[in-house]
DNA sequence: CCTGGTATTGAAAACCATTCCCAATATCGG
DNA sequence: CCGATATTGGGAATGGTTTTCAATACCAGG
């Protein structure tokens, strides 16, 4: 148990769900993701999916995002995903822009402190459509 | 279909889950709700605490959060629910402290409108352990 | 006080994303 | 090649939420 990075062999089905991540510009959710790959024969059960994408989630190599819906949504962000940044996510097709906000952030540590809680973190997302999907 | 509130009939179950809520001073799940009603013997059916509770939403009688872990909780505010506001919530005991941010809703506004996204809407939760809990 | 019509209820079943289980399989070091 | 270890994936289990639908409550008019 070192606590570091979670190192896992390179497999054919890591390499897959990566890759189908890697293509796409938005979130995907893990059901996405697994029909993308069942549909292009890549034959990778459900659960490896859901490993693979939590993997990559741990070892930060990809943002995850819950929908207002509730589901859970992944994009690969390659070196990006490392820096603390938020996302303008199109609620359309899932496309998503990194943004950031130092005035954000501050505020939200500020007023945490005021109010005297501790331990503080944040959600924050913005969603909209992105020109391609609007009319 | 007018379109305004949806408008029911004053019934017990319906008064049950509003007042379990309003006792409340953070945010709860529907689950919480029900456990809480069958605890104090008021006998109301999961089904309907759901239906209550959505409709107080619709409403905007409550807010409505998710939790980073998914769940849906939601929180009476009376009139200041009708007024946008974010919350600070407490992730131990779900206590929140309504909070606005003028700065932040220009921020994402204009950051959305730099993208070329429209119909912008936004997600922003700050997320602490309150003093009481804390320790 | 009946009666018919509409709304509400709640138990159980359906849903659905996600996780768990575990036997079969693949891979590595020696 | 062998034994040890890791990964896989199908299916079952979970758990929150929604749906279904028959029973029930409530209303207005006769």
């Amino acid at each position: 148990m070192t606590g570091g990075p979670t190192r896992r062999r390179e497999t054919r089905q890591g390499e897959a769900v990566r890759d189908a991540l890697a293509q796409s510009e938005g979130f995907r959710s893990a059901q996405d993701v697994y029909a993308a790959l069942r549909t292009e024969g890549e034959n990778v059960g459900l659960s490896t999916v859901y490993r693979h994408l939590q993997a990559l989630a741990d070892d930060g190599d990809v943002d995850v995002i819950h929908t207002p819906e509730g589901e859970t949504t992944y994009r690969y962000c390659g070196d990006a995903a490392r820096r603390h940044h938020h996302h303008l996510v199109c609620r359309v097709c899932g496309r998503a822009e990194e943004i950031e906000g130092r005035a954000v952030e501050r505020w939200a540590v500020s007023v945490a402190d005021q109010h005297g809680y501790s331990d503080v973190d944040h959600t924050v997302e913005v969603f909209g459509t992105c020109s391609a999907c609007q009319g």
